[in-house]
DNA sequence: ATGGTTGCGTAGCAA
Protein backbone atom coordinates (compact mmCIF):
# COMPACT_ATOMS: atom_id res chain seq x y z
CA UNK A 1 0.00 0.00 0.00
CA UNK A 2 1.44 3.63 -1.21
CA UNK A 3 0.25 6.13 1.16
CA UNK A 4 1.22 9.79 0.65
CA UNK A 5 0.90 13.41 1.84
CA UNK A 6 0.95 16.58 -0.21
CA UNK A 7 -0.17 20.04 0.87
CA UNK A 8 -1.08 21.37 -2.36
CA UNK A 9 -1.70 24.98 -1.17
CA UNK A 10 -5.47 25.78 -3.06
CA UNK A 11 -7.27 22.72 -4.81
CA UNK A 12 -7.83 25.21 -7.87
CA UNK A 13 -4.28 26.68 -7.86
CA UNK A 14 -3.31 22.59 -8.10
CA UNK A 15 -6.38 21.62 -10.18
CA UNK A 16 -3.47 20.75 -13.24
CA UNK A 17 -0.63 19.61 -10.99
CA UNK A 18 -2.35 17.44 -8.61
CA UNK A 19 -3.82 14.81 -11.55
CA UNK A 20 -0.44 14.97 -13.13
CA UNK A 21 1.46 13.65 -9.79
CA UNK A 22 -1.60 10.92 -8.86
CA UNK A 23 -0.83 9.76 -12.47
CA UNK A 24 2.64 9.53 -12.26
CA UNK A 25 3.07 8.48 -9.01
CA UNK A 26 0.29 6.15 -8.36
CA UNK A 27 -0.42 6.17 -4.51
CA UNK A 28 -3.26 3.83 -3.31
CA UNK A 29 -3.81 7.16 -0.70
CA UNK A 30 -3.14 10.54 -0.49
CA UNK A 31 -3.65 12.20 2.22
CA UNK A 32 -4.38 16.43 1.31
CA UNK A 33 -3.59 19.98 3.29
CA UNK A 34 -4.40 23.03 2.82
CA UNK A 35 -7.76 22.38 0.16
CA UNK A 36 -8.87 26.35 0.83
CA UNK A 37 -12.10 25.28 0.00
CA UNK A 38 -15.25 24.37 1.21
CA UNK A 39 -16.59 20.59 0.57
CA UNK A 40 -19.20 22.01 -2.24
CA UNK A 41 -16.74 23.47 -4.00
CA UNK A 42 -13.97 20.82 -4.43
CA UNK A 43 -13.68 18.91 -7.88
CA UNK A 44 -15.03 16.51 -6.77
CA UNK A 45 -15.91 14.54 -9.63
CA UNK A 46 -12.65 15.48 -11.78
CA UNK A 47 -11.21 13.01 -9.40
CA UNK A 48 -13.90 10.64 -9.67
CA UNK A 49 -13.29 10.06 -13.15
CA UNK A 50 -9.74 9.45 -12.21
CA UNK A 51 -10.94 6.42 -9.87
CA UNK A 52 -10.84 8.14 -6.50
CA UNK A 53 -12.56 8.19 -3.65
CA UNK A 54 -12.99 11.72 -2.21
CA UNK A 55 -13.53 12.67 1.15
CA UNK A 56 -13.26 16.58 2.10
CA UNK A 57 -13.01 18.43 5.40
CA UNK A 58 -13.57 22.11 4.07
CA UNK A 59 -13.04 25.58 4.98
CA UNK A 60 -13.77 28.63 3.44
CA UNK A 61 -10.52 30.38 1.88
CA UNK A 62 -8.26 28.58 4.27
CA UNK A 63 -7.00 25.33 5.69
CA UNK A 64 -9.23 22.11 4.91
CA UNK A 65 -7.92 19.01 4.45
CA UNK A 66 -9.22 15.57 2.22
CA UNK A 67 -8.42 12.06 1.63
CA UNK A 68 -8.16 10.56 -2.10
CA UNK A 69 -8.09 7.07 -2.17
CA UNK A 70 -8.09 4.31 -4.52
CA UNK A 71 -8.95 1.82 -2.43
CA UNK A 72 -12.63 1.13 -0.32
CA UNK A 73 -12.49 3.89 2.78
CA UNK A 74 -14.37 3.11 5.97
CA UNK A 75 -15.30 5.17 9.19
CA UNK A 76 -14.66 8.85 8.15
CA UNK A 77 -14.54 11.02 10.78
CA UNK A 78 -13.95 14.70 10.25
CA UNK A 79 -12.10 17.28 12.98
CA UNK A 80 -9.67 16.40 15.90
CA UNK A 81 -11.52 15.49 19.09
CA UNK A 82 -11.07 17.24 22.26
CA UNK A 83 -12.67 21.33 21.50
CA UNK A 84 -15.95 21.47 20.10
CA UNK A 85 -15.53 24.97 19.22
CA UNK A 86 -12.78 24.84 17.23
CA UNK A 87 -14.06 25.71 13.39
CA UNK A 88 -10.72 24.93 11.64
CA UNK A 89 -10.59 22.02 9.02
CA UNK A 90 -7.62 20.34 10.10
CA UNK A 91 -7.73 16.68 10.86
CA UNK A 92 -9.82 13.83 8.93
CA UNK A 93 -9.48 10.02 9.55
CA UNK A 94 -10.15 7.04 7.58
CA UNK A 95 -9.75 3.26 7.56
CA UNK A 96 -7.95 2.25 4.29
CA UNK A 97 -8.55 -1.50 3.68
CA UNK A 98 -5.74 -2.84 1.92
CA UNK A 99 -5.32 -6.33 0.30
CA UNK A 100 -3.62 -7.76 3.45
CA UNK A 101 -4.74 -5.65 6.64
CA UNK A 102 -6.52 -2.45 6.84
CA UNK A 103 -4.44 0.75 8.05
CA UNK A 104 -6.34 4.01 10.32
CA UNK A 105 -5.19 6.85 8.39
CA UNK A 106 -5.13 10.38 9.67
CA UNK A 107 -4.61 13.17 7.44
CA UNK A 108 -3.60 16.50 9.41
CA UNK A 109 -2.74 20.31 8.76
CA UNK A 110 -0.94 21.72 12.28
CA UNK A 111 -1.84 24.75 12.93
CA UNK A 112 1.40 26.88 11.82
CA UNK A 113 1.52 29.02 14.98
CA UNK A 114 3.11 32.30 14.01
CA UNK A 115 3.24 34.79 14.84
CA UNK A 116 5.01 34.46 18.35
CA UNK A 117 5.18 36.79 20.91
CA UNK A 118 7.73 36.85 23.63
CA UNK A 119 8.25 38.33 26.97
CA UNK A 120 11.15 40.48 27.89
CA UNK A 121 13.25 37.72 28.97
CA UNK A 122 12.92 36.20 25.63
CA UNK A 123 10.35 33.33 26.49
CA UNK A 124 7.30 32.60 23.76
CA UNK A 125 3.96 33.56 25.42
CA UNK A 126 1.53 30.45 24.61
CA UNK A 127 -1.23 32.93 23.80
CA UNK A 128 -2.63 33.80 19.92
CA UNK A 129 -1.89 31.43 17.11
CA UNK A 130 0.87 29.77 18.63
CA UNK A 131 -1.20 28.48 21.87
CA UNK A 132 -3.32 27.65 19.54
CA UNK A 133 -1.04 25.69 18.16
CA UNK A 134 0.55 24.05 21.19
CA UNK A 135 -3.48 23.42 22.25
CA UNK A 136 -3.97 21.93 18.97
CA UNK A 137 -0.72 19.53 19.48
CA UNK A 138 -1.86 18.76 23.09
CA UNK A 139 -5.05 17.05 21.30
CA UNK A 140 -3.35 15.71 18.60
CA UNK A 141 -1.66 13.94 21.24
CA UNK A 142 -4.87 12.20 23.10
CA UNK A 143 -5.73 11.66 20.02
CA UNK A 144 -2.41 9.72 19.17
CA UNK A 145 -2.10 8.00 22.17
CA UNK A 146 -6.14 6.97 21.50
CA UNK A 147 -5.21 5.47 18.38
CA UNK A 148 -2.17 3.58 19.88
CA UNK A 149 -4.45 1.57 22.05
CA UNK A 150 -6.35 0.05 19.41
CA UNK A 151 -2.72 -2.16 18.43
CA UNK A 152 -3.19 -1.72 14.73
CA UNK A 153 -1.42 -0.36 12.22
CA UNK A 154 -1.82 3.74 11.79
CA UNK A 155 -0.50 6.39 9.65
CA UNK A 156 -0.71 10.01 11.15
CA UNK A 157 0.23 12.31 7.68
CA UNK A 158 0.36 15.73 7.13
CA UNK A 159 1.90 19.53 7.37
CA UNK A 160 3.06 19.55 10.89
CA UNK A 161 4.75 22.55 10.44
CA UNK A 162 7.61 21.35 12.62
CA UNK A 163 10.82 21.20 12.15
CA UNK A 164 11.65 18.24 13.98
CA UNK A 165 16.29 19.07 14.34
CA UNK A 166 18.01 21.77 13.25
CA UNK A 167 19.34 19.32 10.57
CA UNK A 168 15.79 19.90 8.88
CA UNK A 169 16.46 23.01 7.83
CA UNK A 170 19.06 24.80 5.47
CA UNK A 171 18.77 27.86 7.58
CA UNK A 172 18.35 26.96 11.08
CA UNK A 173 19.39 29.91 12.43
CA UNK A 174 17.04 31.68 10.58
CA UNK A 175 13.73 29.52 12.34
CA UNK A 176 15.31 29.75 15.79
CA UNK A 177 12.15 31.81 17.48
CA UNK A 178 9.66 30.88 14.82
CA UNK A 179 6.79 28.34 15.87
CA UNK A 180 8.02 25.74 13.81
CA UNK A 181 11.49 25.40 15.56
CA UNK A 182 10.74 26.62 18.91
CA UNK A 183 11.94 24.03 21.80
CA UNK A 184 8.56 23.79 23.14
CA UNK A 185 6.66 23.01 19.58
CA UNK A 186 9.52 20.59 19.39
CA UNK A 187 8.95 19.21 22.66
CA UNK A 188 5.34 18.51 21.64
CA UNK A 189 6.20 16.79 18.61
CA UNK A 190 8.61 14.74 20.25
CA UNK A 191 5.60 13.77 22.71
CA UNK A 192 3.27 12.48 20.28
CA UNK A 193 6.69 10.51 18.87
CA UNK A 194 7.64 9.21 22.34
CA UNK A 195 3.78 7.78 22.78
CA UNK A 196 5.10 5.01 20.13
CA UNK A 197 5.69 6.14 16.76
CA UNK A 198 8.13 5.92 14.17
CA UNK A 199 8.72 9.06 11.76
CA UNK A 200 8.65 7.13 8.60
CA UNK A 201 11.40 9.24 7.03
CA UNK A 202 14.22 9.37 9.87
CA UNK A 203 13.69 5.74 9.60
CA UNK A 204 15.14 5.10 6.28
CA UNK A 205 17.29 8.00 5.75
CA UNK A 206 19.57 10.07 8.08
CA UNK A 207 21.42 13.31 7.06
CA UNK A 208 20.88 17.11 6.13
CA UNK A 209 19.52 18.60 3.15
CA UNK A 210 16.02 16.33 3.12
CA UNK A 211 13.42 19.20 2.43
CA UNK A 212 9.49 18.80 1.59
CA UNK A 213 8.91 22.47 1.75
CA UNK A 214 10.26 25.76 -0.25
CA UNK A 215 9.11 29.34 0.35
CA UNK A 216 7.78 30.57 -3.23
CA UNK A 217 9.84 34.10 -1.94
CA UNK A 218 13.61 35.10 -2.40
CA UNK A 219 14.37 32.01 -4.93
CA UNK A 220 14.06 29.10 -1.83
CA UNK A 221 13.96 26.59 -4.42
CA UNK A 222 16.90 27.55 -7.07
CA UNK A 223 19.02 27.91 -3.30
CA UNK A 224 17.87 24.56 -2.27
CA UNK A 225 16.72 27.10 1.02
CA UNK A 226 14.06 24.36 2.65
CA UNK A 227 12.58 22.89 5.42
CA UNK A 228 11.44 19.51 6.09
CA UNK A 229 7.91 19.86 7.82
CA UNK A 230 5.65 17.05 6.09
CA UNK A 231 5.93 13.79 7.95
CA UNK A 232 4.11 10.36 8.03
CA UNK A 233 3.81 9.37 12.04
CA UNK A 234 3.67 5.20 12.10
CA UNK A 235 2.45 2.64 15.21
CA UNK A 236 4.21 0.16 15.72
CA UNK A 237 2.37 -2.07 13.63
CA UNK A 238 2.52 -0.02 11.11
CA UNK A 239 5.96 0.96 11.09
CA UNK A 240 6.82 -3.07 10.71
CA UNK A 241 5.17 -2.67 7.35
CA UNK A 242 7.42 -0.09 6.30
CA UNK A 243 9.09 -0.99 2.98
CA UNK A 244 10.28 2.49 1.52
CA UNK A 245 10.03 6.35 1.99
CA UNK A 246 10.06 9.33 -0.27
CA UNK A 247 10.27 12.96 -0.40
CA UNK A 248 8.98 13.68 -3.77
CA UNK A 249 11.40 16.30 -4.52
CA UNK A 250 10.84 16.73 -8.54
CA UNK A 251 7.66 18.16 -7.88
CA UNK A 252 8.81 21.41 -6.39
CA UNK A 253 10.19 22.01 -10.17
CA UNK A 254 7.24 21.53 -12.53
CA UNK A 255 5.00 23.66 -13.84
CA UNK A 256 2.96 26.25 -11.16
CA UNK A 257 4.15 23.99 -7.93
CA UNK A 258 2.81 24.16 -4.89
CA UNK A 259 5.53 25.23 -1.98
CA UNK A 260 5.24 21.41 -0.55
CA UNK A 261 6.04 18.71 -2.14
CA UNK A 262 4.18 14.76 -1.82
CA UNK A 263 6.01 12.58 1.13
CA UNK A 264 5.04 8.89 0.33
CA UNK A 265 5.62 5.33 2.05
CA UNK A 266 4.93 2.04 0.84
CA UNK A 267 3.51 -0.32 3.82
CA UNK A 268 3.65 -4.15 3.27
CA UNK A 269 -0.35 -4.17 3.48
C1' DA B 1 17.15 46.53 6.44
C1' DT B 2 13.99 45.52 3.16
C1' DG B 3 11.62 42.96 0.05
C1' DG B 4 11.25 39.06 -1.85
C1' DT B 5 5.81 35.17 -3.72
C1' DT B 6 1.57 32.81 -3.98
C1' DG B 7 -3.47 31.77 -2.91
C1' DC B 8 -8.01 33.18 -2.01
C1' DG B 9 -11.04 36.35 -3.55
C1' DT B 10 -11.23 40.83 -4.96
C1' DA B 11 -8.81 43.68 0.56
C1' DG B 12 -5.96 42.02 3.27
C1' DC B 13 -4.70 38.02 5.69
C1' DA B 14 -2.12 33.66 5.80
C1' DA B 15 1.88 31.25 4.92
Amino acid sequence: MKLATFNINGIKARIEALPRWLEAARPDVVTLQEIKSVDEAFPRTLFEDMGWRVETHGQKSFNGVAILSRLPLEDVTRGLPGDEADEQARWIEATVIGEGRAVRLCGLYLPNGNPVEFEASGRPIASGKYGYKLAWMARMEARARALLALEEPVVLAGDYNIIPQDEDAARPEVWRSDALALPESRAAFRRILHLGYTEAFRAQVQGPRHYSFWDYQAGAWEKNNGIRIDHLLLSPQAADLLRDVKIDKAARGEEKPSDHVPVWIELDA
